[in-house]
DNA sequence: TTGATTTGTGATTAACCAATCGCAAATATA
DNA sequence: TATATTTGCGATTGGTTAATCACAAATCAA
């Protein structure tokens, strides 16, 4: 007990994220974190000034953190479509092990109540895709894709395309493995935006 | 007042989903329909057991709607790839028009919450699923699709960008002209299907 | 060690919610 | 018309929730 601020506050956003993935983002009461935690519920409240700002911090942490591991996939050596086929291997992979993150991202609880929420959650869709749109771009110049593409339009539709599966597979509970859905995915893009 | 308690239901339902699209699902409490619908919160009780039963009756009710609008598209006239850019039209011309269905589909909510109301909306995708992977099959022996094609595995990637696309038009508030999308979103999803 | 700040907790509060109940008005039935 | 059923509503209830507060323990600064 007495443990720094800054080791609670990262606990407390771990619990949120924990629970959210279990039971779903509407379980996610201040109790049921303290719960996962190990504190009391009014312990909450010692290091986030609302519940809200613990789901701020979550999709802040998560989504930087996110972006992050993906780095490679963007801004790394290889081909265009070697990078483009492994970031869609390293999303599925990465999300598969943070499940409540798809939970809370697609959440229309936290965009509706919570605009400054809202605006984290669109700044981090719009960063991700404008990175695809980027690499679509780079892959364009040197080929490796069909140079009639519009590549933010592209772009936006990839990214639908994990969105869709990444909500398919929180929505029906995790029941199905989602590292096996990356090649067959890939061989659909890689149809889609291959040259001619 | 005094209305035949079915036209009452249908109010309801129309109100839950009315309420659902302005202000999303967490906010569809009994008082907020029954001030939609312009009744009093007990009266609700009077047509529904709970409330749960109001969102299940609500998705039975525009799933099956759904797919009746969709229905030509599936078994019409016309060649495989016609149909299917008309299907993609009208998907997104009829959810443009029920804002409330995408929101309560992707509603993490019901599916925890209610495991009846689960097994509906995964009869509906997987009835829906399965119909656009027979337009595949049938496009593929007319050679409008590559035959090469896995048709079930397409199928669930195009379901997945609708779904992807919806769920970002639902958690960006509704923003942006749905039905603008439908074209640049057919063009990627033929060059994807398209023969060699 | 002493005094101040931080962290933790139980109790409490005020708001909100789904659902119930008694009673009144409206409607249907005879 | 007379009576029974349906529909509507205000008041209420029991449960849940985020957030506050006074107070205690732990940590830190001097």
């Amino acid at each position: 007990m007495g443990k720094p601020t800054e080791t609670r506050r990262a606990e407390i956003i771990e619990g949120a994220l924990a629970v959210a993935a279990e039971r779903g983002v509407n379980t996610v009461t201040t109790q049921a974190i303290a719960d996962q935690v190990g504190i009391a519920q009014s312990t909450i409240f010692r290091h986030f000034k609302s519940r809200d700002e613990i789901f701020s911090a979550a999709v802040n942490r998560t989504g930087a953190t996110m972006l992050q591991t993906l780095e490679p996939c963007f801004s790394g050596a290889g081909s265009a479509d070697q990078r483009l086929c492994k970031l869609i291997r390293l999303q599925l992979e990465y999300v598969s092990n943070n499940k409540g993150l798809p939970r809370i991202l697609f959440s229309d609880r936290l965009h509706i109540e919570s605009p400054e929420l809202k605006q984290s959650v669109q700044r981090v869709m719009r960063n991700y895709t404008s990175r695809v749109s980027q690499l679509l771009q780079e892959g364009m110049d040197n080929d490796c894709f069909d140079r009639s593409l519009d590549p933010d339009i592209t772009a936006s539709h990839l990214v639908m395309l994990i969105q869709g599966l990444l909500m398919r597979w929180s929505v029906f509970d995790f029941d199905f493995d989602l590292d096996s859905e990356s090649q067959p995915l890939w061989e659909f893009i890689s149809r889609a935006v291959r040259p001619n």
